[in-house]
DNA sequence: GAATTGTTTTCCGCAATGCGGAAACGGGCT
DNA sequence: AGCCCGTTTCCGCATTGCGGAAAACAATTC
């Protein structure tokens, strides 16, 4: 339906769109399930047609195939459409392989009592990694409804306005930073960076003291405290990070959960192959 | 490469295989991410070929499409194929969307810290629904090492031999619990139920009591305490539980759980509309 | 460095498979 | 009933996926 420059069926050999090296079809069930995946989550086939400016007839395809797949099922009288418990097998796989993620696991909710033991029971600790330039939160401990924004699971944020991305951000190659700090940056909170000489300061100041802090930068109201997971060279695989109201995280508290949090952190790095001489580390 | 039956290119009219109901292709991509769910997490084209014998050529575009609709990556030197972040978000999706799953989330912390000063500190706090005729578990809490056999996220049992299980089957409507208690019960740990009457009678003084348990039914050497999660209609949607090594978990502690699990249930039954008339449940 | 083995990737003709307009079905409404 | 709106099925057309075979690439061995 798109307007394709021409479809190799012209005799007079046209060029033929490099096509037979992936196939188109099965793209459309992935755009499907990401559909499925976000607010309502449950949509009908006329709203999937709608979205992925298909024909009704093809939608109907498309999902007739999701639900052989197991992938998506239709649920009850109202025929829409819903994710199945198949495609959380599937998707926590990512989590599954994950060292970091199985190491950490435990160190998370120990960090978070911690935090509540210094009176900070609006608490929100989060596991994160980097994927695509991206935070993407893997894990959460506390009560999300105390924030204003918390995060899900496979959830992305920006590497510059969050904690958990500047401490990741901080202790990549450079390459990578470079890479990153390259691009436009957004405004996401009242406080955020946005400039790259700003940023590539903070970094440094991170990279000294060996964790990050976020003050509104990200969400209004919410400060931040996140320190840096490490593997044998010293790179960055992952962040911990505690995330409180602003009103009830003073610099106190900060300074006192910061070290909660880089010790947290400091225990999934040696688990996980790092060794403390490499870096700037010292907690 | 599989035997079909006869693919509709005979002239003498042989029956068609009722193709055109769903794209063949895409099942292929979801067979393939399935693999790459499971261990080893990380496999080579060939590996990838062998496993859903294709050809290699076929399970390589395969691949190249997952890549393409950015459900999988090439990782480093080796070409190996894994899952992406995106994977992660779409699963979860399936979480996002659970209302019990959101509400629950703090609740099921909290009930896992009232255990551990009952002294339980080995203990597992888990939330699972039913999905499919088997428990699906969506969440927990705890230090799953100190289990012999602990449950990730999205991960999969039979309902007849874990304490969430038959939580959640007692509170099934009559045809549920009837298809579910037709089926053959395989057995997993050394006291596992598996005749349908002494199911039935089991599930009956599931619903009296309020709450299940599971001694050694399902793990060697692992205790357990199950609450269902009730909807307006009284039909079970969820279920907690806390489980515990058994030698720390005595009938004393079972005893005073299952007070903490019955009554964090309560909590998120009423949260999600369950009213305690209409039911046999009494905390 | 050249030869060898074990991968991954590209090529390309064949036809199976997905496409989508249009028509049939279904089931909630006045 | 009769209408209306969304879902599902039909079916000929040509796009798209298929997979054997050969070419690129990578890691060892002689």
């Amino acid at each position: 339906m798109l307007v394709v420059p021409n479809t190799g069926t012209g005799r007079d050999g046209g060029v033929r769109p490099d096509r037979r090296t992936s196939m188109s079809s099965s793209l459309k069930c992935f755009q499907a399930l990401e559909l499925l995946a976000s607010p309502p989550y449950e949509l009908s086939v006329t709203d999937i047609a709608v979205e992925l400016s298909l024909p009704v007839a093809s939608a109907h395809r498309v999902m007739t195939t999701l639900c052989v797949a197991g992938a998506a099922e239709q649920h009850g009288k109202t025929k829409w459409y819903r994710l199945t418990g198949r495609t959380l097998w599937i998707g926590t796989g990512y989590l599954r392989r994950s060292v970091v993620y199985r190491t950490a696991f435990v160190i998370l909710q120990e960090m978070a009592h911690k935090c509540y033991a210094l009176g900070l029971n609006q608490a929100l600790a989060y596991l994160a990694t980097m994927d695509n330039d991206q935070v993407l939160y893997l894990h959460s401990v506390g009560n999300p409804t105390a924030l204003s924004l918390s995060a899900n699971t496979g959830e992305r944020r920006p590497l510059h306005s969050t904690g958990l991305g500047k401490a990741l951000l901080a202790f990549q190659p450079r390459e990578v930073r470079d890479r990153v700090l390259a691009r436009k940056m957004t405004t996401s909170g009242p406080r955020t960076i946005t400039t790259e000489m700003a940023l590539r300061e903070e970094l440094s100041l991170i990279r000294h003291r060996g964790y990050a802090i976020d003050d509104e930068e990200n969400v209004q109201g919410t400060r931040c405290v996140a320190a840096p997971i490490l593997d044998q060279t010293g790179d960055a695989v992952a962040a911990l990070s505690v995330s409180a109201p602003a009103g009830s995280f003073g610099d106190a508290l900060m300074e006192a959960s910061s070290l909660i949090v880089r010790e947290a952190a400091l225990r999934v790095s040696v688990q996980i192959g790092y060794r403390s001489q490499t870096s700037h580390i010292h907690v």
